[in-house]
DNA sequence: CTGAAAGCGCTTACAG
DNA sequence: CTGAAAGCGCTTACAG
């Protein structure tokens, strides 16, 4: 079958390859348009990258056979050609964690805006998967990655920074002064969340964390307390519970809560999940939500507007997020290496005052 | 700068490209790679490519400076030389509908496992960006493109299949005898929703619908018709209303069934996002979900069970439709064009019972 | 304003 | 079992 001389025309060559590839080849190439054009595949591809220096009228003709032939030039060429892929890597931990989609359409629309596609991989929350994922962002040569996950593993960043290849990470205070890291800054949100309670009339207030191996939850727990402290509440050792982060966990939580006496009257999550488990456990003790205990969640994912009462929660905006990591890696992919360093960007919390919050009930107080 | 004659030497040569190129070009090549073992290029793409023609002892040796260097293969290059990129297209209309995280984690799973990696990007319901998802994936060269959008135009789809790219669609009746196509079932579910309510002793049953001009609305719509004809339900008219498939719609729908007399005893939504909508306003206006009004929605999100009382509800399988899709898109890459077709996949529905149901209340008999 | 030619980093048929 | 060489489809410095 390959009795071919080893001089074979270029045209037998490419069919011979041709016949190999996969039938999603299409025959459809730079030659054919310049040949059809009347020009070269030089020129063509100046039209294609809108080169002032063309003759408008051929620019105009080569548009034409372009649209003719339906020609797409091919991405794997030019990226090989010129060494960048306009590809960006995004990694989340989870897309089913509903904290995620906003990020993820944010973080592909201003992408997009940019030309820029985005390769979109989760880790499912196994460090083994980080580095399989580096590795393949690194193989396909993309212009920088995102590595949202809540906890990363340093050996696989620098699998993408060995490579000269921009990271971003999120909330990674230990990493902060090798990478740039997008930081939030939970301050505000737990001060106004504590201000808006003791201003309808809260002491009693409950604090239900999450796994202390959270770098995440520890900051969190951190800003209550300090917000706490700001407002003269004082966390009793029993009002401080821990959840697993989901609508189980809250459930338990606040099953919990709920058999202590005094118990509190009004309770905070680290986020929205465990809020919402809170609610249901409440509900089925038959106690009003915010009548007889008040609740605030943390994250403001979409589900607490669907709660009912609907959830007042510390909104953390993904889109803020999303903003920060991809402005930062088109920064750092265009000022090489060190040079003029952007401060890395913070993100704010603020509370947003839902149904699920009002003054303590009367007799409670003792 | 670039006065170096035409016949400069190609590690010159490379230089000046490397300075032109974005800092992430890595130096390292399958070049050095070969140089370093003291073997050609050919024998560390073997190595690279698990060919079983290459002594075990060149093998390793490849392999040990394939990891001192830490090279990492140039996908791009591979691609070119391939025709093919090992990356499939995956569009859905709206990252932040929680139907599609499922979806897309699903389909990512079964990519990863075989070494396939994805593109992703949503079209915000915008018919325009369809067409522009669907050039910059054939510019990618993407081996398969899914396109799980609820409403496609054909000449986009048509993008991809001029250039021989498998596409597989989601619920497209309309287009099925031309593209593959992901189909729902949406019988059995209904069927079994409209047995549960029955057996219950429910009679006066309401349907929530949507927009009309939405395909799958409508096949929603006629599967409950034709499972409450057999079980001998009569839809009266008035119980037939009409939503914008989100929380709102759904909210101010229950409005105007509540403000009926008789008044239905039991509902069932297009979607789960409106029997959300539904339960607020039943809470709203003091009636208990189920004791005094049933519902049932239509979806299984995951907020579904995170209600109170939990959603009982109609399972669609986002996980069913991404391998479907998934299996297609790799049947039809294997085999060539129209040749033994595998069948479009097919994803039935069921009735996930939780608590939002219960016999109806015994006054509310007219 | 335009073209000829080189080269991006791989893979593979062919010839040993 | 291994290497030399060609070519995948582009882009661009250089020379007109």
């Amino acid at each position: 079958m390959h009795n071919f001389s080893a001089r074979v025309s270029k045209a037998m060559h490419r069919h011979e390859i041709a016949s190999r590839q996969s039938y999603n080849s299409h025959f459809m190439d730079i030659q054919q348009v310049a040949k059809r054009a009347g020009v070269s595949t030089a020129t063509v591809s100046r039209v294609i990258n809108g080169s002032t220096k063309v003759r408008p009228a051929t620019a105009e003709r080569v548009r034409q056979v372009i649209a003719e032939l339906n020609y797409v030039p091919n991405t794997s060429a030019r990226n090989l050609r010129m060494g960048r892929s306009e590809l960006f890597g995004l990694v989340v931990s989870d897309i089913k964690n509903p904290f995620f989609p906003d990020l993820i359409d944010a973080f592909e629309e201003l992408a997009t805006a940019q030309g820029i596609d985005v390769i979109f991989t989760h880790t499912n929350y196994d460090r083994d998967r980080l580095a399989t994922c580096m590795r393949r962002m690194v193989e396909r040569n993309v212009d920088g990655i995102a590595v949202m996950t809540s906890e990363v593993d340093e050996p696989a960043i620098e699998l993408a920074t060995r490579s000269h290849i921009p990271v971003v990470l999120l909330n990674q205070p230990a990493l902060e002064s090798r990478y740039s890291t997008i930081r939030v800054e939970y301050s505000r949100g737990f001060r106004e969340a504590i201000a808006h309670l003791t201003k309808l009339g809260h002491r009693d207030i409950a604090f239900l964390t999450g796994p202390s191996d959270l770098g995440s939850v520890v900051r969190r727990q951190k800003a209550f307390q300090a917000a706490a402290q700001k407002y003269g509440i004082y966390l009793r050792k029993e009002f401080l519970v821990t959840g697993d982060m989901r609508v189980e966990g809250g459930r338990s939580a606040m099953e919990k809560l709920l058999g202590l006496k005094p118990r509190p009257t009004a309770l905070i999550t680290a986020n929205d999940l465990m809020a919402v488990g809170a609610m249901q456990a409440a509900h089925s003790a038959g106690l009003r939500i915010p009548e007889d205990i008040s609740i605030i969640g943390f994250d403001d994912l979409p589900i607490a507007a669907m709660m009912h009462p609907q959830l007042t929660t510390i909104h953390l905006s993904r889109r803020e997020i999303a903003a920060g990591a991809f402005q930062q890696l088109v920064h750092l992919l265009h000022k090489k290496s060190s040079a003029d360093p952007l401060p890395d960007p913070k993100v704010h919390t603020h509370l947003i005052v839902r149904g699920s919050t009002a003054p303590p009930p009367s007799q409670s107080k003792s």
